[in-house]
DNA sequence: CAGTATCCCGCGAGATACTG
DNA sequence: CAGTATCTCGCGGGATACTG
């Protein structure tokens, strides 16, 4: 198990701290993974269960996700068109993440 | 021990993961946060390790920390004056979030 | 259904100078 | 040392309308 005193110190370049910061930081990234991690999602399951994200937010994120290789993107290209959004194993390992801030959202005040 | 899917579904209104992201969605909250766990820090010192940051921002930021009751401020009446930030238990509490930003940031390519 | 296209806005954040 | 005081700005994000 690792020691949280190492990641201690400065971290201008790189830290890993950081870095989970710059992909999670955003308003609506954590709660699209929240959801992505029950199962395969649709844009429009996610877009109903985010209320109040826009869609052009929505898609944004998701982008991002995609691009960083956290999300992968089904498109099935049918009348209407059918996309899925789920988790890479690489994604998954924000599991642990998402837990702890749940865990410690749920005692604040 | 809790499931993570007991965090799921929609949350508009007061999500677990979404009172945290509150706290810790900051660009800088998460890195003052880790350089408090290994212990009571100056002003000066969080600024040093912080590189980059502002102190209008580091004020700022200890300031909501503060408020929510996440870190203790204690002011020594000396003259050069002194401060030092301390996280409070419930600060404490923030630990596995960064220890789980470490781990999963210390993995993305 | 699954997005784009536009337009717009406020706030998080940076830079710099100053002070008790 | 430990901060404020100003000024400034970019971009994260919101609203709405539209389309393949």
């Amino acid at each position: 198990m690792k020691k949280i005193s190492d990641f201690n110190g400065v971290c201008d370049t790189d830290c890993p701290v950081a870095r989970a910061n710059d992909i999670i930081g955003g308003k609506w990234t954590t709660l699209i993974i929240r959801d992505l991690l029950s199962g395969k999602k649709r844009y429009s399951e996610l877009a109903r269960s985010l209320a109040g994200i826009s869609p052009r937010m929505l898609a944004a994120r998701l982008d991002m996700l995609c691009g960083a290789g956290l999300v992968a993107k089904t498109v099935y290209p049918t009348v209407p068109p059918k996309t899925e959004y789920e988790l890479t194993d690489a994604g998954k390992r924000i599991e642990p993440v998402i837990a702890a801030m749940a865990e410690f959202g749920s005692k604040l005040r």
